[in-house]
DNA sequence: TATGAATGAGTGTTCATTCAT
DNA sequence: CATGAATGAACACTCATTCAT
């Protein structure tokens, strides 16, 4: 038999990956994925049962990175939350570094095309919050963090900011290099806009 | 300022707006917008070239508002640029408070569908954007602001991070008031995530 | 506007009974339809749900019109039974007289690829046999026919000789003419296949 | 007969036969006809030059049954052509008893999906038919069939009827038994419609 | 202006068949 | 012989847009 060669699987989803970033989800064509992959359009469906499978495994996999490099950083015991939540923010950083295509096509995860309801993919992207969520309540109990606010809120804030300076950059990567965004999340986050002393 | 202001050009936004928001801009049937306008279909193309075009028509409109509304307080000579800042907040969230859909419309803004080579819309949005980094330079002269960062930066975090925060205040409402959100935003954006003293 | 010409939907019924009497459903495809419909594919949608309700549409109306014709001589009280059996017949023949693709497409009805449950169709088809069956027991009333049969048997074998009588003619209708049948079958469920006295 | 009567073919045949029958054959996945009959679907290949192919195998090895038992009874001597025919008849029912998958999947023969230019199934089907004609103008030369029938429409029509039943029986074996079937048939052929001594 | 019937290009998915192993 | 992964042609249906009235 003409054996599976075992990396199609991988192939198409580095293929899909491209075409979702280039040309968004609706008008990703099947057909240009097989295209990209090297591999004829009915091959896709051996290994994927439809077109938005293979989104969703995209999305998974991606969270599912995020959150194994994130739950390292926040059983450590040898450094402050604060340095944690640097930590946190280089995961979602590092994660788009090389994979601007990446960085897009995660951007419009919520598209309304994706039926919602069946994706599990949303799992790991909240374990990922929660995470983060307990990075800065631990804050909080050292004494380190400010109590006052709404975790809720700050962790999506800084998410929301996060995804819009990396689809920036994505678009158009010239002037802004990832490390001075980094630095400069890193220290909005932790000093906020004022001037010291202020 | 368009020249005819009838009442259908009107409804047929409004009820694109509708649509949009509920569906997606891929979902939002062009027939639909009309059923709910009150109009046929073929009236829709009296009033616009296409769906693109009204979609842009939308937002254009809110980022025209946005600005107008932003620039009176940046002009304004009796508040620092703290308070401007935070007026700034409230803009956004403003424009969104009782608009839901719209919120949701705008948040899908850059998806792949709309050639955004096309669009003009976006001279509002950097003219926007232009505003707050002028209002933050003004803080960082009156030696308020912090002047060690890099203010595109710190414009599209702040904006992605309000953005996320309505996105998902759209979605579900319920737990998070507008108005809790909005506090703790300006609150972290100026004092960031430490505790007070550290 | 341009106006709907009022025969397009029946130009479409007539394609559609042509491409399914030569191809088969499955076979028949709609772009060939809307081709001798002389009609785009898109207005097909316009009258018709799908592909499938044009097929249920064709057999609803033959039914229907079946029906009628049938019903009309049920209640005529100037003949016996026997010649309403007769007329039967002539009901089932004449309907296909002329048109021998309706009758290569009636005979596929029972085909598994139409969902029979969405089918109301089969309301006319059972009122048909109904109306049959009442003939029949009249003649049994009457005393001219034979009381010992199982109507429910004889219907459905008289109904299938018709059929494959007319499936036949309809393939090949060189040899046998319309009449030859018409008269042979009459005759042959009147008095058997025996001789005479015998 | 064919040259080899291995097991898979046998199973293949089999597993058709019940996928024919469940779905149709334009409906029937050669892939589930593979895992039914426990053979890789490339297997299928090895056997049968495709899909078509199987159908035309189930179809000629049916009616050379059919044929074989019709020609013991068309030759003997012992009997009138009066129980011939009932033979016939018997031999029609016999083949379906407890074979609704076969009565379906024949009712359905002349599907437009099978080339019948390419069908050489039709040689015994019309060998079939020939042998009744036989058995029936050796009645009229008996004097015990009536004479005054086209031997042609006759066959047809009782082939058809037989058909119609077996369908009905098929699809739902419920109220009808097999017997109470052939009794009607019989007696209606021989009889006719009509009360004795009418 | 206003209409809405008509259009037809465009695409995700299926599945019979092939063929390298 | 047997396999089953790979293929790619084929097709129903959608919907933004047009245009005759």
């Amino acid at each position: 038999m003409r054996t599976k060669e075992g990396n199609k699987e991988q192939e198409i989803l580095e293929a899909a990956l491209r075409v979702f970033a280039e040309y968004g989800y609706p008008n990703a064509k099947v057909g240009k994925i097989a295209e990209i992959a090297g591999v004829s359009t009915g091959s896709i469906y051996v290994y994927y049962k439809n077109k938005e499978a293979i989104f969703i495994e995209i999305i998974e996999r991606l969270w599912a990175q995020l959150v194994g490099q994130l739950r390292m950083i926040e059983q450590r015991t040898d450094i402050t939350a604060i340095e944690k939540f640097d930590g946190l923010i280089d995961v979602l950083f590092d994660a788009f570094v090389d994979k601007p295509f990446l960085a897009r096509a995660i951007l419009n995860e919520f598209q309304e095309d994706i039926n919602i309801t069946k994706a599990t993919y949303l799992e790991d992207y909240h374990e990922f919050l929660s995470i983060g969520k307990k990075v800065f309540l631990d804050g909080v109990a050292e004494g380190n963090f400010n109590p006052n606010f709404n975790v809720e809120v700050i962790k999506l804030f800084v998410l929301g900011g996060v995804r819009m300076l990396l689809h920036q950059w994505a678009n158009d990567p010239q002037d802004l290099t990832i490390n001075l965004l980094r630095q400069n999340v890193k220290y909005f986050c932790r000093r906020g806009i004022l001037a010291q002393g202020r």
